[in-house]
DNA sequence: TGTCGTACTACGACTGTCGGAGTAAATATA
DNA sequence: TATATTTACTCCGACAGTCGTAGTACGACA
């Protein structure tokens, strides 16, 4: 199972992170297992890069966090909300990587060229 | 004209330089201005970028270096030359790029899905 | 003569990722 | 009940690749 190096995928995690907090908020360990799970064990973001990707965004004002109180579910844990400049960063990343895409692609070679 | 930031790009300007050396020995300056030309100047590589990425694919075995000594057509460079092991190392991430690919568009907002 | 284009080189700074270690509570297993 | 595993982080120093700035030097053109 070939799994992705941080070096290609670095400059993407910020999406993929906020990606998973379009909808809800979420926390790190859950995120970690949502990437792993959705990428079909191809990416497995370290935990050092995770939280580091979550005080960085959040000193940039992409997300906010807030701490669940109750710990009804579990153990006391720092979750994450996108904010609406987030979901702004986030539009903008998306329509840099299909720029990107387009460009990486005519440096590939496609099917029938040698190399 | 929007342009493609170097934290997206980053991890592909191997590939993106070892493709312009696949049929033909070339140059920085000339590598500097095929990858503003194909990239329809959204990529411009940074001098020093270019150059450091030379040296450390030299000093990995990716490429070879030599020097025109003739200069008819000008003045002195240092050309590049692909090796079997750049080759190889260049096909390599190609694959990895696709796989790359499909990972990261599972967390891009597609057409309909609100953002 | 001066400016522009060519073709680099050097240096120190910065950012994001990494490896390793450690903490501690909750849950599962024996 | 005791122990192991899972959950959920936190801190630290190191490293690699990119960047900004500056400088060099040659050739062509006006």
């Amino acid at each position: 199972m070939a799994e992705i190096s941080s070096d290609v995928i670095r400059g993407y995690n910020d999406i993929i992170i906020l990606y998973l907090l379009l909808n809800d908020p979420s926390y790190g360990y859950e995120i970690s297992k949502q990437i792993r799970t959705l990428s079909e064990d191809k990416y497995i973001i370290k935990e050092t890069t995770l939280y580091s990707a979550f005080t960085r965004m959040e000193k940039n004002g992409f997300i906010e966090s807030f701490v669940n109180e109750d710990l009804a579910g579990g153990k006391k844990r720092t979750y994450y909300r996108i904010t609406p400049a987030g979901r702004e960063y986030y539009r903008t990343k998306c329509e840099e990587w299909t720029l990107t895409k387009e460009v990486i692609e005519k440096f590939i070679a496609g099917e029938g060229r040698a190399v």
